[in-house]
DNA sequence: TCGCAGCTTATTGTATACAAATGCCATTCG
DNA sequence: CGAATGGCATTTGTATACAATAAGCTGCGA
């Protein structure tokens, strides 16, 4: 990891995802070199990296700006999300192995914890949440697919669906996840696949429903 | 479309693609500075693109090489293609407009008129065959999904496959084609994707046994 | 002969200056 | 008054110099 380059994909990548930046906004390389402290070249490779996850998007003049996603897009990368981990599960069915079987039985262990206190911890949801979905890509043993998933993962409001999961949804989860452990241990791809792909769906229309009771309020997006 | 940036991307791309530029090749960028003729900026910018695209790969300390691909590879990634270009077909099926359709059916006529000749011309099949899948992916309407299937679908090898295909095999390729019309005309998503994905596989097939036989005298791939 | 330490060289990363392109605005002409 | 055109300001593209880092080599010692 080359220090610059990398800090100012970082810091530019979650100025976007905390809507510092906010959708639509003309990206300055100049400013962003001053707001990372480094100089144009590092943050031009930073926005070329962006770009290509799509986070933004340049006109036809070279000109970058903060992408904005519409709800047909979300939609629209939650199918292709859906499709490919589904493929993935399936792959890693076949592959995985006992020790990576074993560290997914205890994210979703500490998921349950995370959910199960007083007052759930969504952060710790959403963090062992992550590990759980890395180690079946990982298992499933296609660099291909994990590049092409991180595309569709990773954009700024699905990473906020979770907090507008309620605790119902956070418990579907983990049982999601305690079938997909399952069908794992019997390398039943085809199951693994059918309940990943149920899993990523429903998390979707969760987003939507929350989303559709919160248009005249989206901040409400950042409060768990 | 900046100058020299593009320059560079479209030089060493050829490059790879002609065999120029040997798999598992390291790359210095100021050795392909001064084959494109510009300097390392452009060229570094063009890497990270290809690199974007898996045409070039990064060892753990920054050095670039020419991505060599394994069988395994190249079946995965034909997995991945069939997989993204049935959903592109489904999701054209309902989107495609009249033009579209009218410009689907004159590249495949063309592609008829390339086989049907007493010497096929090959480059011409590649050249309609190559704009009969934009149209589709066009029409998808998904620019992710485009994005996507340009890293699965451009590989090297992937490139040389219809020069191995057999005329019976260039000419399944036109009736299949024919028969994605048709799905598009009925608007029926299902039957299209469906052949779609059959397309995908026996291309692959084809490749696979075109290669089998070919193991140990490679450059017959170039031949026609 | 093997292995390692330290130096040398090769290669990539970063900063900066300048060139080119684009957008914006004001002025002018119809 | 509106549209077109010219120049000015802003922004991105490119080249180059230098810094940092990693690889390779040489010579020393065991």
């Amino acid at each position: 990891m080359s220090r610059a380059s990398d800090r100012a994909y970082s810091h530019i990548r979650s100025m976007i995802l905390s809507g510092e930046l906010q959708p639509g906004l003309q990206i300055r390389e100049e400013a962003l070199a001053e707001l990372c402290g480094v100089s144009r070249t590092p943050v031009r490779d930073a926005l070329r990296r962006l770009e290509a996850e799509l986070f933004v998007r340049r006109n036809e003049s070279q000109r970058s700006f903060v992408a904005d996603w519409s709800l047909d897009d979300l939609e629209e990368a939650f199918q292709l999300r859906a499709m490919l981990e589904a493929y993935a599960a399936k792959r890693a069915a076949t592959r995985i192995s006992w020790d990576q079987l074993a560290r997914l039985r205890s994210h979703n262990d500490a998921i349950k914890r995370a959910i199960g206190a007083a007052k759930p911890d969504i952060s710790k949801f959403l963090d062992h949440n992550r590990h759980f979905h890395a180690i079946i890509l990982e298992a499933s043993g296609s660099e291909r697919l994990s590049g092409m998933l991180a595309q569709v993962t990773e954009q700024p409001v699905v990473l906020r669906t979770a907090r507008q999961y309620d605790l119902e949804n956070l418990r579907r989860s983990h049982h999601e996840h305690e079938e997909l452990v399952v069908a794992f241990d019997n390398r039943d791809g085809e199951w693994a696949a059918a309940v990943m792909t149920a899993h990523i769906r429903r998390a979707f229309h969760a987003y939507a429903e929350a989303h559709s009771c919160n248009t005249e309020n989206s901040q409400a997006d950042e409060a768990a």
